[in-house]
DNA sequence: GGGTCATATCGACATTGGTCAATGTAGGAT
DNA sequence: ATCCTACATTGACCAATGTCGATATGACCC
């Protein structure tokens, strides 16, 4: 693992202030509307991906600091580009964000993306 | 679509009493072992298909009751086979209980599986 | 400029997964 | 016993996906 680009922020309870997750639909609110049901299931497909939990707990780990490839590359035991290919994937799906800061990509959480899917899977 | 085989009971808030989730792990609980990571992402894995969740959709509409497969099919416009092989793999991932009454197969959703994929996706 | 480092993209491969038609199975009715 | 009904299983097909090595891009340093 290379040196840390930067001191990542130790991880704080809650950084940014959250806003109120898409309303969009639930689970127990009936039947979902096919295009719904596309949208949900993209963001799940993104996470059902053994690789890609774990890659996404590291960068969850950070709080609301970020995380470059380098460190995650040392952490899970798989290539470069894979890593590369499963961190688009999270973002394509609007789970982390990417920021480029000189030749580091730094990667952080999405909090309202898994407010949204909490709030879908809750049953009540 | 054929007539239920039953009256599904209205759906109920709460028909029984919810063991507490098993506390397994959170994505914010810093880095994920291969096996909780595997376990994960196979749940999250059967929630990842629009049709799916489309068929759980109803399911869970009902509440505590059960929904056989005729009405499944009526809803989702897709095969009788691929229904049975939908609902076998929600039923394989712990998602819903199938019980056999009669001809007729009724499904219901286990709400200690959403509550500890919500505990999970809890990012505090 | 050239060189190196961090990361993304490409192409290829093997595996998984969603779908269907055809068939099997088992309960209920006549 | 014979049919019908409700559902599962099988086998096949094609699309999507995870993985890698090789290569490209782009930022920094000298």
């Amino acid at each position: 693992m290379t040196l840390a680009p930067d001191l990542q922020a130790a991880a704080v309870d809650q950084c940014a202030p959250r806003t109120a997750g898409t309303e969009c639909c639930s689970l127990s609110g009936g039947p979902m509307s096919a295009e719904d049901a596309q949208r949900i299931a993209g963001r799940l497909k993104a996470l059902s991906d053994p690789t890609r939990l774990r890659l996404l707990s590291h960068v969850a780990a950070q709080g609301c600091g970020a995380v470059c490839v380098c460190d995650l590359t040392a952490v899970v035991d798989i290539s470069q580009p894979t890593v590369s290919h499963h961190m688009k994937r999270l973002v394509d799906a609007g789970l982390v964000t990417r920021e480029q800061r000189g030749k580091w990509a730094h990667y952080s959480v999405v909090p309202e993306a898994f407010d949204e899917l909490r709030s879908f899977l809750d049953l009540r």
